[in-house]
Formats: C-alpha cells, sequence, structure tokens
RNA sequence: GGAGGCGUCGCCUAGUCUGGUCUAUGGCGCCCGCCUGCUAAGCGGGUUUGGGGCUACAACCCCAUCGAGGGUUCAAAUCCCUCCGCCUCCGCCA
C-alpha cells in the first residue's frame, strides 16, 4: 500500500508511475474522493460522538426524573452517531479499497513499459560455442536423466505434472547451491531462518501476494492457509505489527525454504524439466532498511547475487525491469538471467526488489521516526541467493560431449565431486 | 478431539462478579529537569498506537484503541456472541 498523505501531496507523481505500469491511473482520483468524504464524515462523527459522551456524563450524574429526561434527549443521538459513523467507515474502505489497487510508486529511472521494455545493465561471461567444439548440447532434462539426477516421470506418478524427483547427484548439487547459498547469506550478515510456508490469508495479503497473482497461489481451503510461493512471505510477516529499532543498521535475514506456484497461466510453457514446476527450493535474503538506505541495500543485495553467479562460472545478464513487470509491492527490480544453451535464450535465475515502505506499510513494520515524534514505516528489500532452476544452468553450461557435467570450482566441496558422469538407469 | 484457565498503554499489575466516579491504577524500565565533588539515592514531570482538526509535519483540541470482530445499552476494559493466541490437564498420534 502506498502513503495515502505522499498521494494527497503529489497525486501527479502517483498518475505517472501508474501510466508508467500501464495501469489505471484514474484509480488517483478515485482515492482522493472517497478521502474527501471520509475526513468531512469522520468530522461529522466525532463532532457528534464527543457531544453525546459529554451527555453521558450528565446522565451519569443525574438521577430520577431528570435522568429520564435526560435519557430521551441522547437516545436519538445515539441512532444518529452511528449512522455518522457508519457513513465514515463506508468511505474509509471504499478509499482503501482504491488505495490498496495502486502499485508502489516507480523508482525514478525505471524503464516504463511491459515485460519486453527491460533495460540491459550488464552482460557477463560468454556463451559457449558448440558447434565449434564440434557437439551438440544436450537439454538439461536430457542431461539430467543421463546422469540419473532428474526423474520426471516418477514425479508426475506422484503428484502430478511439473513435479519431479531429484535423484542422487541432482539432489546433492540442488543441496550444496543452497547450502552455499546459505553459507554466503551468513557470512553478509543476515541471520538465518526456519520459516513457516503455510501462512494466514493476512500474511498472503499484507506481503502482496493476494493481487495480482492470487491464481498463481496454492490455498488450503479447509483451514484458510495459503502455501508460499516463497519464504518473502514469511520473512515479511516476521516482524509484522512491530516498531523496530534500526538506529544500529538493517536487520537482514535469510531463509531456505520449499516453493509452491500453482503456474496457472502458463499451461503449456515451459513443460519440460524443471525449469517451471510447482514445487522448488529457494534461498532468499530478506532486508529491513530504513528507507532512506534502501538503495545502497538493493545494489548490495544485487551484489551478492552478482558474486553467487560469478561463483556458478554461467554467462548473465542483469537486467532492470520494466515498470509493468514488477509487481504491485516493488518500486525497482532487477534480475539476474543465466544463458541457457538449447534455448538459445536467458532464463531468470535471480531477482531483487525494493518495495520500499509499500510492503511494510501494509504489514505495519515501523521505526521511531529519526527525524521527528511518531512512527514511520520501514523499508522492506528481498533477493534470490539460489534455486532449484540453477540446475538448468549448471547442467546445460557445463556439459561435455561425452554427457558428463563439470562442477563449477567453487560448489566442489558442497557437492563432493568434480564431475558428474552418466549413469545407468534407476 | 475433550475439560478448564488466561489475554489491560515496553515489562509486571489493579480494575471485570455489582456497566457511568476509568480522562485505565500502581510498580519497574526509559526520557527530561532539579538537587548533588562524581556516581548512586532522593524530588518533580513525562512515557500506547492510529486517525482527524488546526498548523511550522510544533504546541494544543477531538475521536478511536484494554487479543480481533460483531452485538446489547443513553453509556462497555466491565454484559452477550464468534474467532484468534497462550497455559494446564486428559485422550489420540507419524
Amino acid at each position: 500500500m502506498i502513503d495515502i498523505r505522499m498521494l494527497r501531496d503529489e497525486p501527479d507523481r502517483v498518475r505517472a508511475s501508474q501510466r508508467a505500469r500501464g495501469e489505471d491511473e484514474t484509480l488517483v482520483d478515485l482515492v482522493l474522493t472517497a478521502d474527501a468524504r471520509h475526513r468531512t464524515a469522520l468530522s461529522d462523527f466525532e463532532r457528534l460522538r464527543a457531544e453525546q459522551k459529554a451527555f453521558g456524563k450528565r446522565v451519569a450524574k443525574a438521577s430520577g426524573e431528570d435522568k429520564q429526561v435526560l435519557l430521551d434527549q441522547v437516545k436519538e443521538t445515539a441512532a444518529h452517531v452511528k449512522e455518522l459513523e457508519r457513513m465514515a467507515s463506508d468511505a474509509a474502505s471504499e478509499r482503501d479499497g482504491a488505495l490498496r489497487r495502486i502499485g508502489n510508486v516507480v523508482i525514478d529511472g525505471v524503464p516504463a513499459g511491459g515485460e519486453d521494455d527491460y533495460v540491459v545493465l550488464e552482460e557477463h561471461g560468454a556463451p559457449r560455442d558448440f558447434a565449434a567444439e564440434g557437439f551438440e548440447p544436450r537439454d538439461h532434462l536430457e542431461l539430467g536423466t543421463l546422469l540419473g539426477a532428474i526423474d520426471m516421470g516418477r514425479g508426475a506418478k506422484v503428484s502430478g505434472s511439473r513435479f519431479y524427483y531429484l535423484v542422487g547427484v541432482g539432489a546433492r548439487l540442488e543441496f550444496a547451491l543452497m547450502r552455499m547459498a546459505l553459507e554466503r547469506a551468513y557470512e553478509a550478515g543476515f541471520q538465518q531462518l526456519a520459516v513457516p510456508t503455510l501462512v494466514t490469508p493476512e500474511t498472503m495479503a499484507g506481503a502482496g501476494f493476494l493481487d495480482a497473482h492470487a491464481d498463481e497461489v496454492y490455498r488450503l481451503e479447509a483451514d484458510d492457509l495459503y502455501l508460499t510461493g516463497t519464504s518473502e512471505v514469511a520473512l515479511a510477516g516476521f516482524h509484522a505489527g512491530e516498531i523496530l529499532d534500526l538506529s544500529e543498521g538493517p536487520k537482514r535475514y535469510t531463509a531456505l525454504s520449499t516453493c509452491y506456484r500453482r503456474e496457472a497461466g502458463s499451461h503449456g510453457k515451459d513443460t519440460r524439466g524443471v525449469i517451471r514446476v510447482h514445487q522448488f527450493q529457494k534461498v532468499e535474503m530478506f532486508a529491513y532498511v530504513r528507507v532512506e538506505d534502501a538503495p545502497a541495500e538493493h545494489a548490495r543485495m544485487l551484489q551478492l547475487e552478482r558474486e553467487m553467479l560469478d561463483a556458478m562460472e554461467v554467462p548473465y545478464r542483469i537486467i532492470d525491469t520494466a515498470a509493468g513487470d514488477l509487481g504491485g509491492p516493488a518500486a525497482r527490480k532487477y534480475d539476474c538471467e543465466a544463458w541457457v544453451p538449447t534455448q538459445g535464450r536467458h532464463r531468470e535465475l535471480t531477482s531483487t526488489s525494493n518495495c520500499t515502505t509499500f510492503q511494510a506499510r501494509r504489514l505495519g513494520t515501523r521505526e521511531r521516526d529519526p527525524l521527528g515524534s511518531g512512527t514511520r514505516a520501514v523499508a522492506t528489500l528481498n533477493g534470490t541467493l539460489a534455486t532449484t532452476r540453477w540446475v538448468v544452468a549448471l547442467l546445460e553450461n557445463h556439459q561435455q560431449a561425452d554427457g558428463s557435467v563439470l562442477v563449477p570450482q567453487a560448489l566442489r566441496p558442497y557437492v563432493g565431486e568434480d564431475v558428474l558422469r552418466p549413469v545407468a538407469a534407476v
């Protein structure tokens, strides 16, 4: 949720942001008119309520006939107060309804437009020339099958399409990535949390995942709980409703969790292998910082992602995601995309978002205002440090003609192997 | 799953039976000031959060806030209902 005071003071800024996102800018006026109505109604209610309270005191002191007279007088007021209160709260929910539909105000410099309007900021490494090396690259599933590392058939047997088993070196490779990511996060000052992956509707909505992506989310009807698509949800909820002390610096957390996604809108897309699946593992970074420190923290997260990807020794690029592709809570988002040889294109491996105060405002995460009295919303940021999908980039980019795969140096201590070799079927 | 108890402004706590004198008591902690060789003690004051009015986003005034949401009433921390969380005991269980 954006700051209503900012919307009142600078409505044009919000309109411009909505325009950049390709979203409805008339919501701004909807909020403004409902807000005006709310404030008028609230004043009316408060005035009469004060009157009613004062009257109540006289009633308490009176007795006998006097009391009866006063009671008759104030009865009407009571009904009127209730009416005014209802009007005020109706206007407030109308205002909040519109306000909640407005995405975070995009940071200056973010490219306008949709999915394809991203700007490439950096490119690292060069794709291998398999033709020059004299062999046709196998895709990650073919390699995973040869290595006995990925078993889609049994995944489908047990759970349906888009489920899989990682077997032997496959499972070890994934786990190695997670361990390495957690260790690096720890060294960078992130406290590790083991988090819930089932959360309440309030938490899910607070983190911003029930708006545009509601149909992407698994819901447990019987218990009214949601399965999280990222540990970001639980990490964002961790300090919900709390007043934090950030005077000693940011609060940084990291978590490994299983992530669940319905992939409802992507039938027929990425159906091979583990590129797009219903369940995967992910190590996430999350930080609560002062709003002034958010851009620096964002850069820091991106740097940690860069270092992880460098260690994977795969070609990748970094993009500045366009406004329309940010999602509601983010004000800026950088994706790191690795080169996937058999697809001839880059695929997202990490994503780091600066949500400024948007998420925190919904979740009620605040700090003592260092500038004045009272409290103010903190900023939240998140970023990926490893996911199951990284296996795709590792297998394809490090494959050899005989179907074996070289493990990048940095990962070897965690995998316990230098080379993954084809095995007989299990 | 069953039975019972509890949830008050950072922490502890009074108030709930018997609705109005609650503008929520007291202690601890914390902040400001006084006093004082220093420190401690002592003394005085302040200390939930959100919103609105007015404004310098100050002071001040008002409304809401006693786990959450409804209800009864002229009036609710207090009475009623629903939900959530914690604790104790029993049962069941990978």
